[in-house]
DNA sequence: TTGAAAGCGCTAACAT
DNA sequence: ATGTTAGCGCTTTCAA
C-alpha cells in the first residue's frame, strides 16, 4: 500500500490507476475534462493508497497557496479575538487558510513578520491594528500581493482598509453625554501616541467639548486595560470630584473606571455617567450593564477578509476604502 | 532591478553575484561553508536585487515547512485565545509560523481541517479542547507528523498531551467550599457530554460531596457562557432556596450566576459562596471579584508548543504526559 | 478525453 | 570553499 518512501504520490496513483499524473490531477481539482469511467477509477485508487495531495508542491507549481497572512497586535484581546474569528470564518468559506501572528503593535516586528509572510507566498495579507507608516508603505508597495488594512487606515499609500469612523464615534458618544445635561465630562483615553484608535478618539472628545464650549482638558491616559481605566478614576475623582461623566477610549477601562467610582462611593449613573467603546462581551457581564459604543469587531474582520479575496481573485472593487457603522449602545452606565 | 518575471529568484541572484546556486543557498540558509568575502558579496546582492526566498520552495525540496498546525475550538473564547498566545509565542522563539482553525468543537470540522493542515505539510499538529474519538486516532496514527494534544487527553492512542487535571481541580474547589462550612452546594455544569472538561468536572463535584455523604444532585447544565449561568442560577434558587454555594464549571457562567443571585436579593459570599473555573480576566473585572480555579491558561499553550517542538526536532522527550497546576485563587465570592 | 514534458524555486548530496 | 545536478510533487501548456 505505501511505496518505500512512505509518502505516496500523484505518480503512485497514476500509476496504479493506469493513467497519467495529468489526468489524476485532474480529478483532484475538479477538472470536468475527465471521462466519468477514469474519474471513479483514480477516485477508488486514491481512497485505497489514502493519497492526500503535497499542497507545498501545488503551491510551488501553481503560485497559490490558498493561505493568507494574518498580522494582528494580540490575539488574547477580546477585541482582535472576535475580530479574528470574523476572518476565519470568511477565510474558511473561501478555501483559505491563515497564518496567525501577533505584532505587539511593535513596528519592527509587524515588518519582519510581512517579510516571512510574503517568504511564505501567501495569497494575500490582512493587517491589523498598526499604524501605518513609510516602512510598511514600501514592503506593501513593492509586493504583488494583496494587502488589506482592518480596523486602520492609511490615505497616503492607497491601500484598500476597512475600519470605523473612530474620531466621529467618540463625539457621538460625548454628545450623547451632553444631551444628557452632563458638562463636567471627563475623558480617560488610550495612548495618544497611537495614531490609530488613541488619538482619533481623544479628537473626537476635544471636538465635541470644544463644540459646546466646554472645558476639554480633563483628560487621563491610560493603556486600554482595567487598571489602568481605574487608576485613571481613581486620580479623576481626587482631582474633579465635580465630574459628572466620562468617556473611556475602552469597555475594560470603562469596567475599571466603573470600579474606582463605586470604591470611591459615587453612583452611577445618578451622579456619573460612563460611556465606553467596543462593546466587547464583558460590556454586558459587570453591573451596571456598560453603555458603550458598539464596534462591529467580527464584522471588520469579515468585510476586511471577502474584500481581500475579491482581490485575490481579481474581481473588480467597488468600495476599497469602507467604514463601517457604529452604534451608541446605552445600557445602564448612563441615564 | 527586476524580471521580466517580477520574481526574482535563487539562480538570478547566483548569476548576478558570480556563484552558483548552491553558494546562494548557503548564505541564505546560514551555513558557515562560505568564503567571507563570497557571503558578503551574496548580500549585497541580495540587498540590491530584493531577493526574498521562496519558502514553497524550500518547503518543497527540504521537506520542512517551519509552520505548524493550530486546531481550536473557538478563538473568540478568552480561554482559548489566550492559550493561543502561549503556542504563538513559543511558536516565534523557534521559528515557526502557525495556522490557525476554529473547529468548534465539530468532529466532522475537525478532522477535515486536520487533513487540510496534513495536505498542507505541517512540520507538526497542535490539536486543542475537543474530545478524542477513533476517527482522531485512526489519522493521527496513519501520519508521521507530530501531534501534541493541549487541553484535552487521550489514553487508548498513546498520543502526547498537556493539560490540568479537571476533576481533581473540580474537587478541589467543592472541598473548600465544603471546608467553609457549606453544606447545601450546588453545581452549574458545562454540558455534560463533553467528556473533555464538562463530565470530568462534574465527576470532581459528585465525588466531593458523596466523599462527605452531602446530596449530588443540584447540577444544573449551562453551556459555558455567561447567560446560561444566569439562568441556572436563577431556577436554583427559585428550586432550592436553601442552597448556600455553587461552584461553576466556568467564570462566565459563575459572574452570570452572581448577577442571578443578586437580582434575587441573595448576598455573597454572606448567604451564598460562589467559586468559577479557569481564572480569565473577567473574575478579577467583577465586582465581588470572583475565587475561581486558576488554570494556566499560556502555559498549557506554551509548554504544549515546546513539547511539539522537541518532537519536530527528535529530541528525546522525557514526559508526553503533562498535567499543569491549577490553583485555588480565592477573591470575593467565597468567605 | 488523455498524455508527455517542462518547469515552479529551492535543497542536498556528491564532486571538485 | 564552491559548483553540478538530481530531484521535491505538483500544475500546465501543448499535442495527440
Amino acid at each position: 500500500m505505501d511505496k518505500k518512501n512512505g509518502t505516496i504520490t500523484i505518480y503512485d496513483v497514476a500509476r496504479e490507476a493506469g493513467v497519467s499524473m495529468a489526468t489524476v490531477s485532474r480529478v483532484v481539482n475538479g477538472n470536468p475534462n475527465v471521462k466519468p469511467t477514469t474519474r471513479k477509477k483514480v477516485l477508488s485508487v486514491i481512497g485505497q493508497l489514502g493519497y492526500r495531495p503535497n499542497a507545498v508542491a501545488r503551491g510551488l507549481a501553481s503560485k497559490k497557496t490558498t493561505t493568507v497572512g494574518v498580522v494582528i497586535p494580540d490575539i488574547s484581546n477580546a477585541f482582535y479575538a472576535e475580530l479574528t474569528r470574523g476572518i476565519e470564518d470568511i477565510a474558511t468559506m473561501y478555501h483559505y487558510n491563515i497564518i496567525l501572528s501577533n505584532s505587539d503593535l511593535q513596528h519592527t516586528k509587524e515588518l519582519s513578520l510581512i517579510e516571512t509572510l510574503l517568504e511564505k507566498q501567501v495569497d494575500g495579507l490582512l493587517f491589523l491594528g498598526g499604524e501605518i507608516t513609510d516602512d510598511h508603505r514600501k514592503i506593501f508597495a513593492a509586493t504583488s500581493v494583496p494587502i488589506v488594512l482592518a480596523h486602520t487606515e492609511d490615505h497616503q499609500g492607497k491601500f484598500p482598509f476597512v475600519t470605523i469612523h473612530q474620531q466621529q464615534a467618540a463625539e457621538e458618544a460625548v454628545e450623547y453625554l451632553l444631551s444628557e445635561g452632563r458638562e463636567k465630562i471627563s475623558m480617560i483615553s488610550g495612548p495618544l501616541e497611537d495614531k490609530v484608535k488613541g488619538y482619533p478618539r481623544y479628537l473626537g472628545f476635544k471636538n465635541a467639548m470644544k463644540k459646546h464650549q466646554l472645558p476639554d482638558d480633563w483628560v487621563y491616559e491610560g493603556d486600554g486595560r482595567y487598571q489602568s481605566g481605574y487608576q485613571a478614576m481613581t486620580r479623576l475623582l481626587q482631582e474633579h470630584p465635580e465630574c459628572s461623566a466620562v468617556f473611556a477610549a475602552s469597555d475594560e477601562m470603562a469596567v475599571g473606571a466603573i470600579h474606582a467610582a463605586h470604591d470611591q462611593g459615587v453612583h452611577i449613573p445618578e451622579q456619573l455617567s460612563i460611556i465606553g467603546f467596543n462593546n466587547i462581551p464583558l460590556a454586558s457581564q459587570v453591573r451596571p450593564l456598560l453603555s458603550t459604543i458598539q464596534v462591529p469587531m467580527y464584522d471588520i474582520g469579515a468585510v476586511a477578509m471577502r474584500l481581500l479575496t475579491k482581490y485575490m481573485n481579481r474581481e473588480t472593487i467597488d468600495t476599497s476604502e469602507v467604514y463601517l457603522e457604529t452604534m451608541l449602545c446605552l445600557r445602564d452606565t448612563t441615564k
